[in-house]
DNA sequence: ATAAACCTTCCACCACACGGGAAGGTCAAG
DNA sequence: CTTGACCTTCCCGTGTGGTGGAAGGTTTAT
């Protein structure tokens, strides 16, 4: 099968497929005589691994390294788990941080709505310095 | 006062400043007579207002509108009021994708842990599509 | 025979907010 | 007079996950 048939089985693009293995996500595919990628049927199988893989938060980095692990032979579960814990923590952390600035920025909504627009005078009273460090 | 000046007093590196003045946050300042950039004291206060402008969630693009208007004379709040919630509303959507991919982890290390790492043949079991799907 | 659809490589670019470092000019102190 | 700190412009690199397009070769259908 070709790149645009694999393409259009698997719902990635093959400009993405291409990317995928330049990045080393995916092995040197055969090539037909005039130079052609020639995919087997199982490559599908890989394409929607790592999209599912993606989707549950982990990025081509990782995935690369399970994959990596996997294709050693070796069951990649304990490292996975790992890798799962490890992006828990960190999402965790981003969610904090977006918190805090929904935080901070809902007091701002705050004041925008009792301010007095006329009081604008040089920067914007809302968010001028010291407005939300009180 | 000279960049290096201006820099020890805002706390922004004087890379960052050449940075915002070439992307058309601060207006481009006098010079000396050798062509060092050379500042009002009234300096410090935009770059306080854009650092924190920005730890407020606000992006350059963003405050560099804020700017603009009140450059102009004109008062922003309105302005900036939008933009408040306009972030608030991106920030929300933002918090939601994360714990939905938190969700969708926390489901996945629950899996792991009762998994047998023996039973990851192919690609791992963990992650193999269909896991969260369900 | 020829046009359309498909494939190849390569190079560039998107957002985002800078940082590193080269090559050179300027200024104050010792 | 020279050293060192400071300044200038300029260009490249960072990380993430790709997308767009040019220039050219191949296959397929009519």
């Amino acid at each position: 099968m070709r790149i645009g048939e694999l393409a259009a089985r698997s719902g990635v693009t093959a400009k993405t497929i291409r990317f995928w293995e330049a990045t080393g996500l995916l092995a040197d595919p055969d090539r037909t005589p005039s130079g052609y990628r020639d995919y087997e049927p199982e490559a599908v199988d890989r394409l929607e691994f790592i999209r599912h893989a993606q989707t549950a938060g982990l990025t081509l980095a990782e995935i690369r390294q399970v994959l990596a692990i996997s294709d050693e032979g070796n069951p990649p579960c304990h490292h996975v788990t790992e890798l799962i814990h490890l992006r828990l923590t960190d999402l965790d952390r981003r969610i904090r941080d977006l918190t805090a600035t929904r935080q901070r920025l809902r007091h701002l909504a705050e004041r925008a709505a009792i301010q007095d627009p006329a009081a604008c005078a040089g920067y914007c009273v809302i968010l001028r310095p010291g407005a939300t460090t009180s």
